[in-house]
RNA sequence: GGCCCAUUCGUCUAACGGUUAGGACGCAGCCCUCUCAAGGCUGAAAUACGGGUUCGAUUCCCGUAUGGGCUACCA
């Protein structure tokens, strides 16, 4: 999957760098599918733009990282096909890069170290809470000289290192917004690097992106209040900001960002429901980007040629799975057989019947199922005779008359050697008509007999899949199972 | 509370000053039909509100409302 590790891209022909952007998971567990859209907006983009998509997987969060979770970020993503071009790199394993550029900024004076304690900033925080003012860090650490501050980290005073932020207000130019300004005071002198040494997520995301050369940065509209801060540190760390995009968010249909409250709101649980990945990834590029021309169904390519952050929206979407079955259900119906009887093998818990079946029935029952859980489900059915009848079915289409008419019925069925769906319907019109009945009188208890269900694919295609053999096994099962029924 | 963002049918979206406001999902009806789907056709359904600017606002500006985000020694 990785190409390698040049971590600068050749110029394209116009002499301009190639763009280079990334996806940066903290692993917390599956992969959310506003996440998925994040890192789908940055491949497109990648890939329309002939730009590097590098996968940074964010790990400083010791308490909460674990690495089995980054394990299940990377196979999601392969599963999708969001494949990277660079990475994945741990930032966990990147410390080195962050205290470098931590004490290059103190030394610069861009930064400096606060003695403060977890404890007096809380309660600091809390008396401006109470008394209904917005909390702000008091500066005192600018004010200690740099030798005192020197002497009080060797002799090995707790402290955390803080970015000096300048005064003036900052204005982020972002690609889908415009222009978003930002008053100087509504900024704090935040905390770069933990007391413990940990870097904090601004910071290690700020050193990296500058480290991996980064000119585009694509990433949830919950990161834009951030960006002052990132473009004040990108300043300070003397490196040339990147470009930005804020995608809207993904809620769910309280308006409420997509959790899993919601249902399904991770790639596992989608692919569980039987969802394919194709589907899934057509789903969520057109949630905030709208190609041209009223079209829905989209190929990789075709989106990867024309994915364009002009016509990626600023407001955020509400995810509706109704849609995505219904994309869902247009790729299981144009997908070749032999590929889906291997999606479906893949969704089913149990053995399918052998292909010879499996890819006819396909094709009797792709424009009938929505997902490949469903899809397998009906394959099964051809494999395994009905273990009960439907009881709305049993209650509407079999009556006093129904077993005398089905034995006829059989008995013609019995003698047949042209074991066609033509033929079996002619015979089966032939029968209703001698007895005087409409078709429908037999048809319907039939493929209650057959399938154990009232709907489904045509009949006399199920019975000429199933054959001979089975069909009649089927439908003697089933006289027997109503004349008990009868009994009792 | 402060700062920031967003606002076109129920939902996803198109229309980047002039359209009978278009498409898709879902919903309803009709056609097709052995059922159920799929498919085809038709229909109901939207510019949050109030002010400007303009010959003309969905579109530009300002308020209001609503929703969301940020405001950590989380990411």
């Amino acid at each position: 999957m990785s190409r390698g590790r040049l971590l600068t891209s050749p110029p394209l022909s116009d002499g301009t760098p190639a763009p280079r952007v990334r996806f940066a998971p903290s692993p917390t567990g599956s992969l959310h599918v506003g996440s998925v859209r994040t890192a789908l907006d940055n491949l497109l983009f990648a890939r329309r733009e002939k730009g590097v998509f590098i996968l940074r997987i964010e790990d400083t969060d010791v308490e909460r990282s674990k690495a089995e979770l980054s394990e299940q970020i990377l196979s999601s993503m392969k599963w999708m096909g969001l494949d990277y071009d660079e990475g994945p790199f741990y930032q966990s394993r990147r410390y080195d890069l962050y205290r470098a550029a931590a004490e290059r900024l103190l030394a610069e004076g861009k930064a400096y170290r606060a003695f403060e304690t977890p404890d007096e900033i809380d309660r600091e925080r809390k008396k401006a809470e109470a008394e209904g003012r917005a909390y702000r860090y008091s500066g005192a650490g600018r004010d200690i000289s740099p030798e005192e501050s020197e002497r009080r980290a060797h002799a090995g005073e707790r402290h955390v290192v803080r970015l000096k932020m300048p005064a003036e207000t900052i204005i982020v130019q972002d690609l889908i917004r415009g222009p978003v300004e930002f008053p100087a005071d509504a900024l704090d002198d935040f905390v770069l690097v933990r007391s413990d040494g940990h870097p904090l997520y601004h910071f290690s995301v700020c050193v990296d992106d500058t480290e991996m050369k980064i000119t585009h940065v694509i990433r949830g509209d919950d990161h834009l209040a951030n960006t002052p801060k990132h473009v004040a540190l990108f300043r300070a760390l003397g490196a040339p900001v990147p470009q930005f995009a804020h995608l809207g968010m993904i809620l769910g249909t309280d308006r409420k960002k997509l959790s899993k409250r919601h249902g399904a709101a991770s790639v596992e649980e989608w692919r569980d429901a039987g969802i394919l990945p194709e589907a899934l990834f057509n789903y969520l590029a057109l949630l905030g980007w709208a190609p041209g021309g009223d079209r829905e169904i989209l190929s990789r390519e075709e989106m990867e040629k024309e994915f364009s952050l002009d016509h990626v929206g600023a407001s955020p979407s509400v995810f509706d799975p109704e849609k995505l079955l219904w994309m869902n259900a247009q790729y299981i119906a144009r997908m070749p057989g032999e590929e889906l009887l291997a999606r479906a093998a893949a969704a089913a818990t149990q053995e399918l019947p052998p292909r010879g079946v499996a890819l006819p029935a396909i094709e009797l029952h792709r424009p009938r199922v929505r997902t490949t859980i469903e899809l397998a489900r009906a394959l099964r059915s051809y494999g395994q005779d009905p273990q009960e009848y439907d009881a709305d079915g049993l209650r509407k289409q079999v009556r006093p008359e129904t077993p005398a008419q089905l034995e006829k019925l059989v008995a013609r069925y019995e003698t047949q050697t042209d074991w066609s769906a033509g033929a079996l319907e002619t015979a089966l019109r032939e029968t209703a008509e001698s007895i005087g009945v409409g078709a429908g009188k037999l048809i319907h208890p039939v493929r209650l007999a057959l399938t154990g269900v009232t709907v489904g694919a045509p009949l006399f295609d199920v019975l000429a899949l199933l054959g001979k053999e089975t069909s009649l096994r089927r439908l003697k099962r089933f006289l027997n199972a109503i004349a008990r029924e009868v009994r009792t």
